[in-house]
DNA sequence: CGAGGGTTTGAAGTGCATCAAATAGTGTGG
DNA sequence: CCACACTATTTGATGCACTTCAAACCCTCG
């Protein structure tokens, strides 16, 4: 693979900061944060870099500094069934701990991305330790059930132009206000061929649903830019078949782990 | 609503041995099962019988001793999303103390039911004071992240026959050696009706799809009685489009908490 | 027996997938 | 800076799976 160039970076002194950034870890001390971080390995990685494999043993879990992960599964015949499509600041792989110490999942770079790779072992001690950081790890993980859930339901009530609406809708800066006038302009995180997989459509109905979706809400679509003409028409024909209501911002994922 | 009766029923004093039962609770001692206990309601309730509606303020949280009740959600023009069906043994309604103290769904009994349901402040508070419970309930939401990552991949990879062989294998007992051969017989559960909206088809789409798989794999079916002559065929049949192989019942979900 | 829900069957329509091929875009080496 | 190679995206044509609407059937229970 030509993309899948891996590069070892240096910790930077900054870790501590990013990790304390991140909600699920936001109660952590200074020094459980460091101890968190002992073992640490920050690498870059181009995109196909293949993380670990589901079934794989798992020593240690993941955060991502930048860039896009996603998580699937895959038949014998090669069939993938996309689990999810993390962005920065996201943890994987964690949830090893709460089974036979193997990923329920692969794990693969999609755009290039820097991932910190840490030891699970400090993280179960954490847990296992501070029972306030175990009601954060609870909250993270009802949290990103509730995201399974919606994510259940989108495929079951919502057709494709609708699931790309509320995939574009997700994408507009939290707190828009629904009646915000001006145009909105967003920019697709990734490969179209990347999205309809996430939203679980392949390529060709995805070109085609958003063909609908433009005729249908007047926005204009050029490459990976999207300028959102009437917010409150998108939301309409979206969110009309979701049993959330607009500024729903996916239940605001920002701080599940995964 | 005719079937809607509901009779509260005393409290038996089996209740400790019940919860003890469940894996969530195996760790408790039973000081701290009592604890749990205190305020508990046990009732009996018919089909149809709504248990709380999604947004509503959660007090309590709910086990269930017998019968099937679905948790689900609506859209504005009434169409469901029905996120999941659980029979006897589970716990749903207990996410909301990790939310904003409002259920997450609406639930409902679908067969009649005898379902206990208790405080959720005891629960909380276990959680705050026992590290070895919080890792229990860590464990089982873990589990239940498998089982709807599974449930998101059926309805990618699956079609329609493949989603009931699947229904159907996972009711048959545990730990069925895949060789075995004489015809195995199980019952559904509840309403083909229901089992179609579970698996997310029409009641039409279940019945012409239930008469594929049956002859594509030599079941019988009488009415809500299926036997299974050839086993390894519907195996064949059903897993080849999913990334578990056959016994998975489900990720053995009988100890997720919902 | 008759009412009502659950289930099946038929006919027609829709949405998405699939296969095939053209086009646009991107990064490469010359 | 251009031509090439390769990938991403779009477009067209066709087929299949599932839905929808309509009606019949069946079964249970008062």
């Amino acid at each position: 693979m030509k993309h899948s160039n891996t590069a070892q970076i240096k910790p930077p002194a900054n870790l501590g900061q990013f990790l304390s950034s991140i909600p699920l870890f936001n109660a952590c001390t200074a020094k459980e944060i460091e101890g968190l971080l002992e073992g640490a390995i920050a690498e870059r990685h181009g995109k196909g870099y293949l993380l670990f494999s589901y079934g794989a043993e798992a020593q240690r879990y993941y955060v991502i500094k930048n860039g896009w992960v996603k998580l699937y599964r895959e038949t014998l015949d090669g069939a993938q069934a996309i689990i999810d499509v993390l962005p920065q600041k996201h943890i994987f792989g964690e949830t090893a701990i709460f089974e036979d110490n193997t990923y329920p999942y692969s794990a693969e770079v999609i755009e290039n991305a820097e991932i910190l790779s840490l030891p699970l072992k400090k993280l179960k001690s954490l847990i296992e330790s501070n029972p306030k950081f175990a009601l954060s790890m609870l909250t993270s993980m009802a949290r990103y059930r509730r995201h399974q859930d919606l994510e259940i339901e989108h495929r079951s009530l919502q057709n494709a132009p609708q699931r790309i609406g509320c995939f574009i809708l997700r994408l507009t800066p939290a707190h828009t206000d629904p009646q915000e006038k001006g145009p909105i302009t967003i920019h697709l995180p990734y490969d179209k061929t990347m999205i309809a997989a996430r939203l679980g459509m392949q390529p060709e109905t995805f070109s085609r649903a958003l063909g609908k979706l433009r005729q249908a809400t007047n926005i204009e679509v050029k490459g990976s830019t999207i300028e959102i003409a009437d917010l409150e028409s998108l939301i309409g024909f979206t969110c009309s078949a979701c049993t959330n209501e607009f500024p729903c911002h996916d239940i605001d994922c920002s701080s599940c782990s995964s």
